[in-house]
DNA sequence: GTGTTTGCAAATGTTTTGCAGTGTC
DNA sequence: GACACTGCAAAACATTTGCAAACAC
């Protein structure tokens, strides 16, 4: 296990941003941290919430939402709409990627950044709209699904 | 008004095709259709509940839920999930546009159809990913709120 | 010690479901 | 007259909130 590291500077590093604002580094935070830095994948509010009893079983649900929301407003945190309202969160600052996701089977698939980047500049130049291209993941069929068909 | 012609004409396709699988053209159905057809807008499952009471106050809302499942099934209706969890419903058959929603302020730009065609077809090419680019609504920030920071 | 954060429990809001009665074909 | 569909009420979820106790600083 190679994530104890990771997790542990991660921690460090938002104490010290959550102290700059007044804010505290507090059992449930820490482990609403560790969990997150412990996947790769992204997870759900609800897997969290499973992550974390894992390490602390007396942090309640409603703290771990709170947390997620903290850290969220901090930067700390990043969150993907994927199809059907599931909010899945992940630690910002991983290599930026956006989202596509199958909708007959669920199937999430990974993307290069840069995917949308000639979308973005003409969202931009004819809408003025700055486009967060890994803020919804895009909805279509997987190459499985399609060829079930 | 001229909404009536076309949600009159919307109504009697949708009821061929009702009964073409065995299934039926009630009250219910009728004022969703009819609901759905009078606006341009997107609206959401509760908003559509508003419209259908406005029509027939005794309709149901469960009711109103199990038509807007039964004629996505049929095809008659699509949706599009917007932002956190939003999902919008609107007949299928209008000129296809995708949509792009202002995370600050929730405002939702209409977009032509084609924005995606490139990335649509790369999708496809490189990773057998078939993309419905109006299912779900891009996200980021809009001109308005881009000024305000 | 002060003020933030937590656990708890209850409230909230949305969508789903079981069932008996109603209405369409 | 069958059987699909509805209204109703309750259940199922997911998330939020008020509050007093607990903890970080």
């Amino acid at each position: 296990m190679s994530e104890q590291p990771d997790a542990a500077a991660a921690v460090d590093r938002v104490a010290g941003l959550l102290r700059a604002r007044g804010d505290r580094m507090t059992g449930p935070r820490r482990a609403v941290i560790t969990a997150l830095a412990a996947r790769r994948t992204h997870l759900t509010a609800d897997q969290v919430v499973s992550a974390v009893a894992e390490q602390d079983a007396s942090v309640h649900r409603a703290s771990v939402y709170r947390t997620l929301e903290t850290l969220s407003a901090l930067g700390v945190v990043q969150h993907v709409h994927v199809g059907h309202g599931t909010t899945t969160y992940h630690l910002a600052g991983d290599h930026p990627h956006l989202h596509a996701q199958c909708s007959a089977c669920g199937a999430v698939l990974d993307l290069p950044g840069s995917l949308l980047d000639s979308v973005s500049a003409r969202l931009l130049a004819e809408h003025g709209f700055e486009l967060d291209p890994s803020h919804v993941a895009l909805s279509g069929l997987c190459a499985d699904c399609r060829g079930r068909r």
